[in-house]
DNA sequence: GTCAATTCAATTGCACACAATTTAATTGAC
DNA sequence: GTCAATTAAATTGTGTGCAATTGAATTGAC
């Protein structure tokens, strides 16, 4: 029996299908992430990549713009506007640094670094609206970590 | 011994840290996917979410905006001007629905069809730079898909 | 049949993302 | 030491995402 060959039946148009698309899977779970996040984060006056920008500073204050785009992927055209809106809110300070007049250094306000105590809770809500435990979670996300890593490098 | 129980070191603590993120994981791969997308759909004249609308409607052409958005997961504010840039592209046509006018259907043009002969290499491309073979990629989009799921429902 | 509730797309306003360019500061080959 | 090359942040312009609202069309309880 011959096997059928129609367009709509090729390898590649299989590989075209919106649900066969690994990069379809990351954007929408990425989106619903974000958007599960949103109340939680409406709480602290944060959106999301404000909210990124904190967990690097909680880890290391007193980063370059540079830094923290290296460390979250993004570039200064995206963490200038939201870096100044986080000045404007009070959660950082934006200094030249003295030893290199190009760098920007960010450091946290008393205010930014005293959202860190309410932020802790926001990981376990996470998890249990992503009805997974913790080491399914991180399984996925060393995964996930891995492809990202082999997509930058 | 006793164990330390200083703040640097509670469970909720770790949960902050940016690599222990599943969120961060799959935004950080979400943006990169994007970015190896940009040079293949550059000489296809899109956008990703434009190439994702394309996938949809590839798969079954007619649909209203309603439909689109269940499917990618978007609302009107992201569709109704995307599609209007496709529209002007000659991609698409965007029509009243004659039996509910409240309804916008999407259909491709000539163009809009034929673009998907030229997409078809995509996917290999894509799958060559995550470095995974289709059976590793697709395990891990169902695994992804399956968190997805849980977040949206 | 009527009208309140619902549905659908469009609009508005805000916040990302990022390519491309600009400006200022630093580095390094000579 | 000088200046071309590099680095860092900011700026500009385009295209998403999404909350909230608007306006038009449809539905459904009565």
């Amino acid at each position: 029996m011959a096997t059928r060959n129609t367009p709509r039946n090729t390898l590649s148009e299989q590989a075209l299908l919106l649900d066969n698309q690994l990069c379809f899977a990351l954007y929408s779970a990425s989106l619903a992430m974000t958007k599960l996040y949103k109340p939680l984060l409406d709480e602290l006056g944060l959106t999301y990549p404000q909210y990124l920008a904190l967990l690097v500073l909680w880890e290391q204050d007193g980063v370059a713009v540079s830094e923290l785009g290296e460390r979250l992927y993004l570039d200064s055209g995206t963490l200038t506007p939201l870096l100044k809106r986080m000045e404007t809110a009070g959660l950082v300070t934006r200094l030249r640094d003295a030893t290199d007049e190009r760098r920007v250094l960010i450091r946290l306000t008393a205010d930014g670094r005293a959202l860190k105590t309410r932020a802790l809770r926001i990981p376990g809500c996470v998890l249990e609206a992503s009805q997974c435990d913790v080491a399914e979670a991180l399984a996925l996300t060393h995964q996930v970590q891995t492809l990202r890593n082999r997509l930058t490098t």
